[in-house]
DNA sequence: CATGGCCTTGACAACGTTGTCATCGGACAC
DNA sequence: GTGTCCGATGACAACGTTGTCAAGGCCATG
C-alpha cells in the first residue's frame, strides 16, 4: 500500500479509500491509484484489514464434520458453503473422524483463527470445553448430534424414532431375527439408533436376540465383515438393520457376495446416492441432508447477524423410503 | 494480551514469550502468566501473529474444486486436508460448479486472504489471470485439468487414453453403435474424453455415428434424460460410454427404468462408491483418486517448503475395471 | 471581501502481535 | 572488590490496514 501510494503520489490513506471504494476521492486520483495498484500487483490484505477494522471478525466460518469425503458430511459442507458465499464468508473445513482429541485441537485452532462462527458435528461426548467460547460470543451450531455441557443451537435427526420406524417396518412383515449394526456406542447417534431398534421390539412386547445386536462397527469394511459373520452362524438373521449408510453398503456387499441379496431383508439408516440403483433397491430411513444443511446454515447466519435468543433445538423427522430391500419377507 | 500482562504483573512481551513457549522466562513468571491467561480466557490471535511474523503467511491452503459434494472432489479435499494437517495448515475450500467467474472471484478472495498455496480444479478455459500471483510466488497446483496460460504444477489423468481404452473395450466385443455422453465441450476433461471416444473408432478405421455423440450433458438428471432419448430412437445404440460418474449414474437409472440394464452395455469414466453393487456391476475407467490426491498434496507441500524447480506435470494413467456392465454383447 | 460550508486529502494512532535491542541484577572468576 | 557475563525482562517499533480528526482549497453567499 505504501508503494502504491508513493507511485500514485498520494497518501496511504487515500489508497485505502480507493481500495475500499469509499466516496470522496477525486476521480482523477482514484484512477491514478488504481493504475498504480495494478502496475504493482497490489493485493489487499484481508487479515490486516480485519485486524484493524473489526471486532476480531475474520469472514471465516469453521465447519468441523466427521469426514468430508463421506456423502453426508460432504453434502452438509456444500450447503454451508453456499450460505457462506452469500455473506462473503469463506469456509474452513476439517474432518474429525470421531476422534475427540482432534475435535478439541481443531476447535482451538479455529478459535485462534478467529472464525466468526462454527458448525460442529462433535466427536466428543461432552463439549464443556466450548462453553467459554460460547460465553465469549462465538456462535456455534451443532449438527447431527446435540450439544452436551454447553448451550448452543442444534439441528439433529430423530434417530431414535427413525430407527424404530425402520425396524418396525421389518417386524411388520414378520421378521423377528433382525440384526442391528451400529457404530461405537459412545457415538450419540449410533446409540440412539440402537435404542430405537430395541424400542421397536418392545412396542410389540418382544425382545430382540442380544446376539444379533452388533455395535462398534466402524466403516463399510467392518460392516461387510460383521454381516458375513452373522450369516455364517447356525441361526442367522432373516433381516438386517444397518445404522449408517456405510454399514448398509458393507451389508449389501456381503449379501451380494453370497448371493443372498434377495433372501435377506435390509433397511439402512441414512440415504445415499445410488441407493435406488443397487439390487434390490435399498429401503432406507432417510434424513433430508439438504434440509438439515439449510437449517444449520440459517441458524448460523441468524447468529452471525446478531440473533441472541436462547438456543434453538431443531429436530428433523426422518422418513421411510420403501424401495425393495426392506420388503423381502422372512422364509415361509 | 495487555490484560493478561497487567493481571500477571509483567510486560506484554513476556506474555508473548509464554504464549509462544519461548525459553528465557523464569518458571514462576511463566506460571503466573499462564494462570492469568486462563482466568481471562485469553485466546491467541493467529492473524495478528502472522501479520507481524511472517512474510505474509497465513497457514491457510486454498482448495478450489468443482463441487465438494461430488465424490471425486470430496475425496480430493480429504487428501489435501490430511496433508495440510501434518503441516499445521488449515483448508479453505470452495466449489466452482464450472463457473469461470466464480473461479476468478474465489481465487481473488483467497489471494486476499493470503493463502500460502492453492489447489485448483479450474473451470476457466485459461488461467492467465493467475500468472501475476504465480510470479509473485504463490504455489499453485492444478488438479484434474491442466493449466493454460500460466506455468504451474499439475496432476491430471490421461483422459484421452482412458476414454479410448473404455470405448475400445466395447468395440472389441463387437459394438459399433456406441453412444458417447460428455459434459460441456468447453470443459477440458470432457473434450478429451470425447476425443478419446472418436480415436478408438478411428484406430479401427471406422467412424462413430455422429448422432450418437451427445455433449453438453450436465449432471445425473440430464444424463438420464439423454439416455432415455437415445433409447427412444428408431435406431438406438447397443452400448453407452458415459464420460463422467454422474452421467453413468444417470444412464444406469434410465436403463433400469426401462429394464434394459442387461441388454445395453455401459462403460463409465471415473469410478465411484457402490459402482460394484449396482446391477449389473458397472465397468469403469478408474482414475485413482487417492493417488491423485496424494500426488497433488505432495507437490503443493514441496512448493510450500521452498521447492522452486520448473513446474511438474504429472499424468496418472487410468485403468479399466471390468465388472459386468461393459461386457454385455451386442444383439445376436 | 469576509464567512461558512463542502469536498478532498493526509497525519496519526491503533488493531494484536513479535523481533530487536537495551537494561538490570546477580553469579562467578580473579 | 572489580569486572564480566548471562539470564530475565521490558520499551519500542513494525507488520498492513483503517478510523478519527484536522487542514487546505474551492465555491457560493451576503
Amino acid at each position: 500500500m505504501r508503494d502504491v501510494a508513493a507511485l500514485a503520489g498520494v497518501s496511504i490513506k487515500t489508497v485505502s479509500r480507493v481500495v475500499n471504494n469509499e466516496a470522496g476521492v477525486a476521480e482523477g486520483v482514484r484512477i491514478r491509484v488504481q493504475e498504480a495498484a495494478a502496475r504493482l500487483d497490489y493485493r489487499h490484505n484481508l487479515a490486516a484489514s480485519n485486524l484493524r477494522r473489526g471486532r476480531g471478525l475474520s469472514g471465516l466460518i469453521g465447519a468441523l464434520l466427521q469426514d468430508v469425503s463421506n456423502s453426508f458430511s460432504a453434502a452438509l459442507l456444500r450447503s454451508l458453503e453456499d450460505a457462506a458465499r452469500d455473506r462473503g464468508s469463506a469456509i474452513l473445513s476439517a474432518s474429525l473422524d470421531e476422534e475427540p482429541e482432534r475435535e478439541r485441537a481443531l476447535v482451538h485452532d479455529l478459535v485462534t483463527r478467529r472464525v466468526d462462527g462454527l458448525v460442529l458435528m462433535p466427536s466428543t461426548d461432552r463439549q464443556d470445553y466450548l462453553s467459554s467460547e460460547v460465553r465469549a460470543g462465538l456462535p456455534v451450531v451443532f449438527v447431527d448430534r446435540e450439544p452436551r455441557g454447553v448451550a448452543a443451537d442444534s439441528v439433529t435427526v430423530e434417530n431414535f424414532e427413525g430407527a424404530r420406524m425402520g425396524v418396525e417396518h421389518l417386524l411388520a412383515q414378520g421378521h423377528r431375527r433382525i440384526a442391528c449394526l451400529t457404530d461405537l456406542d459412545e457415538i450419540y447417534t449410533a446409540r440412539r439408533r440402537r435404542e430405537g431398534y430395541v424400542a421397536a421390539f418392545e412396542a410389540r412386547g418382544i425382545r430382540p436376540d442380544p446376539a444379533l445386536t452388533i455395535s462398534g462397527v466402524r466403516g463399510a469394511g467392518a460392516g461387510e465383515a460383521a454381516v458375513a459373520d452373522l450369516l455364517d452362524r447356525a441361526d442367522p438373521p432373516t433381516a438386517l438393520f444397518a445404522g449408517r449408510n456405510d454399514l448398509a453398503q458393507g451389508a449389501i456387499r456381503a449379501l451380494q457376495r453370497r448371493g443372498q441379496s434377495d433372501a435377506i431383508a435390509l433397511v439402512g439408516f441414512d440415504d445415499f446416492p445410488l441407493a435406488d440403483l443397487v439390487s434390490p433397491p435399498l429401503t432406507v430411513v432417510r434424513q433430508d441432508v439438504a434440509r438439515i444443511g439449510r437449517l444449520t446454515a440459517d441458524l448460523l447466519v441468524a447468529r452471525l447477524d446478531g440473533d441472541d435468543s436462547p438456543p434453538h433445538r431443531i429436530v428433523v423427522e426422518p422418513t421411510l423410503v420403501v424401495r425393495g430391500s426392506g420388503e423381502i419377507p422372512p422364509p415361509h
